[in-house]
DNA sequence: TCGTGTGAAGAATTTCACAGCA
DNA sequence: TGCTGTGAAATTCTTCACACGA
């Protein structure tokens, strides 16, 4: 699909938006906030790019995708760009988050203020365990997970954050679709298949463990072949 | 660097191995553990990769990088395939893990099984605030920043979590290092600009839901322009 | 026949380099 | 002069397609 389009030069297609450029966003972003809080008035994508260890021409790159964001000789205007991106990422309104499953995972992310302060606010709470069920976190109270529609549409939930355990996650994601959830940020390791229209962005804290690993054994260790990793004990 | 390299076409080259390969390897290892535990024997790159939604030939050239592990006619098989990625990704040996920062995300990460489950062995905690310090979570006790260097050598420690407020990881990461831990996966939204060899890997819970919200805005909306999203409430 | 390993083609992404606006 | 926007080149990653081993 999408053949040979005529280099009409719109302004640019966010639907083109490269994905290795939409990872890039809420880093630009997170930077943007942190010069705007600081009352700073205007950035290059030169220091910008410096900021995150990014090339300039990768910046220009990534925020042309949204028409012209930049005023040549000057730079970019941090508040003008800041609400550009926050209007692309959708943070420049508020989400109402269902977070399902009150295990470790779950209790911890709900005291987790970093979803909060960027406009995700965390409406309900959720888990399949009875003795769970009616607990009090902050001024939520736990509800079980046969709820879930009826909140949804009372409380208008639009995400949903799964910290279940990973034999449950599948039928879970099942019952958040047919709820009228239209994303999920999904922290079970394991690939969700579900039936249709269904965001789905995973986290798999274990496979981040794996990498940094991955990363050290092959920085400490040239060796060139199969052998077995050193004891190093 | 590395200019031309001839084609002298070793098994493969480790050093070689793609970013997004390594990205992959963790969901080959997880699916094959699964396999492993159902006592299945060997497995095509087909269906590896059905299961995973990974194509075949990218499977095979992933696997490939590290020698030919797959036998014509046959498949891989499953226990030696697990066994040669537990050994790639530095799974094969426990790590042990510091955990630094006991918030709410850090009590959150010590109660989470993931990492035990994988190798990573958390063997130490770490905190700034003299009222945390002291306290017992499981069989640890919570000890005091400045102990990291003599704790470290102590008990070996070669990872480190960093659960800390954003505004204190740089200078955590300083100490880290100093330490002599060699990788560290940080928590903090911020870019960790460490004086030399260190390994980073950083997750940002919150980039990921703006992802989310990303995806789901473009999935929704599919307006054209940089109009407002529209309200939705 | 089934299924790997792998060059070669193709697609996606990044970098280069420079015209042009403020 | 400073700095963006952007084609074109370079690089990286993925898919294709097929020879060959079990």
């Amino acid at each position: 699909m999408n053949k040979d389009r005529p280099k009409t030069s719109q302004p640019t297609d966010p639907l083109a938006t490269p994905k290795a450029t939409i990872g890039r966003l809420s880093l630009y972003l997170r930077h943007l906030e942190n010069l705007f809080q600081a009352g700073q008035e205007t950035i290059s994508s030169n220091k910008l790019g410096e900021a995150l260890d990014i090339s300039d021409a990768q910046v220009r790159k990534d925020l042309g995708y949204f028409g012209p964001m930049g005023h040549p000789g000057v730079g970019y205007r941090i508040a003008q760009l800041r609400e550009k991106l926050r209007s692309v990422l959708g943070t420049n309104r508020d989400w109402n988050v269902a977070l399902i499953g009150m295990g470790n995972l779950g209790r911890a992310l709900f005291g987790y203020g970093g979803f909060h302060r960027r406009g995700f606010i965390i409406s309900a709470l959720f888990d399949q365990d009875p003795q769970v069920v009616g607990s009090v976190h902050g001024n939520l109270t736990v509800h079980h997970i046969s709820e879930l529609s009826v909140l949804t549409r009372e409380l208008g939930l639009q995400l949903a954050i799964l910290a279940v355990p990973t034999p449950a996650a599948n039928d879970v994601a099942t019952r958040v679709q047919a709820a009228g959830i239209v994303g999920v940020l999904n922290f079970a390791p394991t690939r969700l298949t579900v039936p249709k229209d269904l965001s789905i962005v995973s986290v798999d804290l274990g496979s981040e463990l794996e990498r940094l690993a991955f990363d050290v054994n092959r920085r400490l260790i040239p060796s060139d072949d199969d052998t077995q990793a050193p004891p190093l004990e």
